[in-house]
DNA sequence: ATGGTCACG
DNA sequence: ACGTACGTGACCATT
């Protein structure tokens, strides 16, 4: 039988858990103070990585200490690098301690790094045959020992994501065999290790180099066949360095290794001492999965004293005067069709539960949701509020809403879930609903339980106990005003949009969806011939083998699995083939029929003809919403073919309009304001076109009439690209100017608005110095990733930090502005009904259309003071396509 | 469940 | 030298 052999990089991993979770590093503690991340981290790839490989034989290598061979052959080896944090090297000796818990062997030989034990162990197992050889590691540079015997996992973001390489993936991935990694590192050495290859080689050339010429030795026996002096004159001058920095970077495969094959049968977990281990690290999650504890975890939750709420005793709720937490339970996540399945409701120490809902319209029960004086704490106001109007109760006064302010100090625990949230607050007492009602096709929910009673009282007792301390975290945030004048408020003015719902005629729709059908049936006819063969067009796998290999189209573009044929691409090979244009055809009139025919047909309520979309309030990570069920914010626009389906959208009285109203470049005026550059300041005060007047300055024309409209359009292209957070790259590849005119261009936009520059490299060193950045209401955003030292994820958190506080504070103009917008049409039939981000979207009856013409910009434009004016445009018709 | 594609701001 | 535009959701094919 084969035997299959794990082999896994102690160290590596180790220290990729404790950076992927650096950011939470205090929430990873047990009672003695001990930092645990690294260790949960590292027995979560365990896991994953036993489940999915069920190894025969298991080792885990570590590193012996910084004295190694190649720091005696070259004394800068890994120089230079910062100390290990203490925060992760306690942890080290608990992290053996587990792998032996879980009946895993670990060696560690002085002298030798963790590559070369595994490289060595992998080695033996080669040769003894009758094994499999699986590798885990943080480090990409093991992708060196891959073969036909041997593949190598390395983690990707984090240590639970893993990136298998075969030979072939190494090859496809880095464009050479796994042996000539170590000639690609020996030519461009290795700045982490903090060895020198050949001067002015990196990536690419190094690669050329190993493609032409196989080896460093080869290369060197061929070395006037190097195109290029100068690369010549470095390969001839670093000969020495290439030649050793192969060497170091060569993991050894023969190292005297004392553990012999033999000894690493994995014998599985010892439940006693993993256990005993689990509870002294405080591994709750952990302890649970060992099902031993399946009972004990449902123990482990004190109870909560309460009382089953019926007709009899409801008068006992009228001793809550000042609050009360309440939590109504549904059956699923669309509030306005969930059925309700019964609440809590209480404080302190008194605690009442029941699945009657039919008790909700009590007057007892009533009086108090209704009340304006008796203050509410719930999880998620604007569900509560949707499911209870249904039952014709309209909640009032919410005080504290735990989600919502979750949500305001960390964007990026979102989390729907009270127990989920409670936890990460430090309220453990409690579960989550996955584990008390299951996942997927196995979730249920038992209304007559005892442990669904006990459910609902622990989520209504986590709410109340957390209040006081998560207001106070608000209160150290500075972000007390953004929720309870702009949060809290908006959750009501959006739940009530979502109730209002838009009018969506299905026979509209529905002429739409016959007439998108017969022409991508003809389309599709046209295809076949043109590729000889009847294939499946909407498989992108499918069309590529005919593209790209049938019909031998030039390659322009890969993705992780095959060949791209994204729209970008197939633009581009248009010209040469016909087939081309009609699959962009197909694909677009197949998009709008399946997402937008089909998809909003399925959506449509029966009884009143309507959509209810649901806001996501607690979701993005710039403070914007999101809708879902059906999305109303990607309606299409930008094609006539596709805005025809705004047809379909129509008031829900006759003889009213659609009136639309948007904010006119939203995201530019708030970077002129925040940035505070006098020069785009002023194009927007004199009313200047944004896009002409940055043309006009970063070409140096005399006046925006010298502006054509190709100097306009890559201006635009350069004023989306700072908001986005720019580079020369990103800015050439979207708009098909070279890099270097990009460049230019950036460099001038910065001379000419020398205030973005500014604040752009200030925010950067802000983000760096908090980890967060903010927004105009003090919407925060962390960035845990501002000073990591992988470039990629670094950028990207720069960028972030660049486009975050632009593109948030206008999701907080437009919030204040729907607040506003609500008490402005309280005593009239207009009603607001979507939001796009920039945009909103109203029905107005036909005797108020006047007054909405003026009314409605004015709100939108009045809703915050910056240092420009907002500009607000307005559109109507009978439908939503007609408002244009 | 995940990735590719494409709809929006 | 690095490898890149910011924020979303739905659908389909594929695993």
């Amino acid at each position: 039988m084969t035997k299959k052999l794990l082999l896994i990089d102690g160290n590596s991993i180790a220290f990729k858990a404790f950076y992927a979770l650096y950011q939470s590093l205090d929430r990873f503690t047990n009672s003695s103070g001990l930092h645990t991340s690294a260790i949960y981290g590292f027995n979560r790839m365990l896991d994953k990585v036993l489940e999915e490989e069920k190894p025969t034989d298991v080792l885990v290598a570590f590193d012996a200490g910084k004295v190694t061979f190649r720091t005696k052959m070259y004394s800068d080896y890994k120089g230079g690098r910062a100390k290990t944090p203490t925060e992760l090297s306690e942890q080290f000796p608990f992290l053996k301690e587990l792998v032996a818990a879980r009946g895993i062997k670990s060696y560690e030989l002085p002298d030798y790094e963790a590559d070369d034990i595994i490289g060595t162990l992998a080695k033996q197992a080669e040769t003894a045959g009758d094994y499999q050889v699986v590798i885990v590691t943080g480090d990409r540079d093991l992708t060196q020992l891959t073969s036909d015997k041997t593949t190598v996992q390395v983690s990707k973001k984090g240590v639970t994501e893993l990136e298998t390489y075969t030979p072939e993936h190494v090859e496809k991935k880095l464009g050479v065999k796994p042996s000539q990694i170590i000639e690609i590192k020996g030519l461009k050495g290795d700045n982490s290790d903090n060895y020198p290859g050949v001067e002015k080689v990196g990536d690419k050339t190094a690669l050329k180099l190993v493609q032409q010429f196989g080896t460093i030795d080869n290369l060197y026996d061929h070395i006037d066949e190097v195109s290029g002096k100068k690369l010549k004159e470095h390969l001839i001058h670093d000969e020495d360095q290439a030649r050793r920095a192969k060497v170091l970077a060569t993991i050894n495969r023969d190292a005297p290794v004392t553990i012999s094959l033999a000894d690493l049968d994995y014998t599985g977990d010892d439940l006693d001492k993993l256990t005993d281990f689990y509870e002294r690290m405080n591994f709750k999650s952990f302890l649970s999965k060992l099902g031993v504890d399946d009972q004990s975890s449902q123990e482990q939750l004190a109870t909560i004293k309460c009382e089953v709420l019926t007709n009899k005793n409801l008068d006992e709720l009228k001793q809550f005067q000042d609050e009360v937490s309440f939590h109504l339970e549904m059956s699923d996540e669309n509030y306005h069709t969930a059925d309700l399945l019964g609440f809590a409701i209480g404080q302190g120490e008194k605690w009442f539960v029941t699945n009657d809902v039919t008790l909700l319209k009590t007057p007892t029960i009533k009086d108090i949701l209704t009340s304006s004086t008796i203050k509410k704490n719930v999880f998620d106001a604007k569900r509560t509020f949707v499911g209870l109007f249904r039952q014709s109760i309209e909640l009032r006064n919410v005080d504290f809403d735990m989600l919502l302010v979750s949500y305001l100090l960390n964007t990026t625990n979102n989390s729907n879930d009270v127990g989920t949230v409670a936890k990460l607050h430090g309220f453990n007492n409690i579960k989550t609903d996955e584990e008390v009602y299951g996942k997927g096709a196995k979730r249920s929910i038992d209304t007559e339980s005892q442990a669904f009673l006990d459910h609902l009282v622990h989520k209504a007792k986590a709410i109340d106990a957390l209040h006081d301390a998560m207001f106070a975290d608000l209160d150290k945030h500075n972000q007390t005003t953004l929720y309870r004048d702009i949060e809290i408020k908006i959750a009501f003015v959006l739940a009530k949009m979502e109730i209002s719902g838009i009018k969506v005629q299905a026979s509209t729709l529905e002429e739409m969806g016959s007439k998108f059908t017969e022409r991508l049936s003809e389309i599709k006819q046209t295809i076949y011939q043109q590729a000889g063969e009847e294939f499946n067009i909407g498989s992108p796998k499918q069309l590529g083998t005919i593209l790209f290999e049938k019909l031998r189209l030039p390659i322009l573009k890969k993705t992780k699995t095959g060949y791209s044929t994204s729209v970008d691409v197939l633009e581009k090979l248009a010209p040469d083939a016909p087939i081309v244009q009609n699959v962009l055809n197909y694909r677009q009139i197949s998009k709008l029929l399946s997402t937008y025919v089909d998809g909003l047909l399925k959506v449509i309520h029966k009884d009143d003809s309507k959509v209810h979309t649901r806001y996501l309030q607690t979701l993005t990570q710039t403070g914007r919403l999101s809708s879902v069920d059906p999305n109303l914010q990607n309606i299409p626009v930008r094609t006539e073919e596709g805005r025809l389906i705004r047809q379909a959208f129509i008031p829900s009285h006759p003889g009213w309009q659609i009136f639309s109203s948007d904010y006119s470049q939203i995201e530019l005026r708030v970077l002129a304001s925040i940035t505070n550059d006098k020069n785009m300041q002023e194009a927007f005060r004199e009313g200047e076109d944004i896009h002409a007047t940055t043309a006009r300055r970063i070409f140096g024309l005399k006046s925006n009439d010298e502006v054509t409209p190709e100097l306009r359009r890559q201006a635009k292209a350069v004023n989306f690209g700072i908001v986005y957070g720019i580079s020369d790259f990103g800015l050439s590849k979207n708009t098909g100017i070279t890099r270097k005119q990009a460049h230019q261009f950036i460099q001038r936009y910065f001379e000419e608005y020398p205030g973005v520059k500014k604040y752009m490299e200030d925010i950067v060193e802000f983000a760096r110095n908090h980890r967060y950045v903010e927004t105009i209401a003090h919407r925060r955003r962390y960035l845990p990733d501002i000073n990591s030292k992988s470039f990629n994820l670094r950028s990207f958190a720069e960028r972030t930090a660049m486009n975050t506080p632009i593109q948030g504070s206008a999701a907080d103009i437009i919030k204040i502005a729907m607040i506003n917008m609500d008490e402005a049409l309280k005593d009239m039939q207009t009603t607001m009904l979507l939001q796009v981000h920039d945009e909103l979207i109203f029905e107005v009856p036909a005797d108020e259309l006047e007054t909405v013409k003026t009314l409605i910009p004015k709100v939108m434009d009045s809703a915050i003071k910056l240092n420009v004016p907002l500009k607000v445009e307005s559109h109507w018709g009978k439908t939503w396509y007609d408002a244009k």
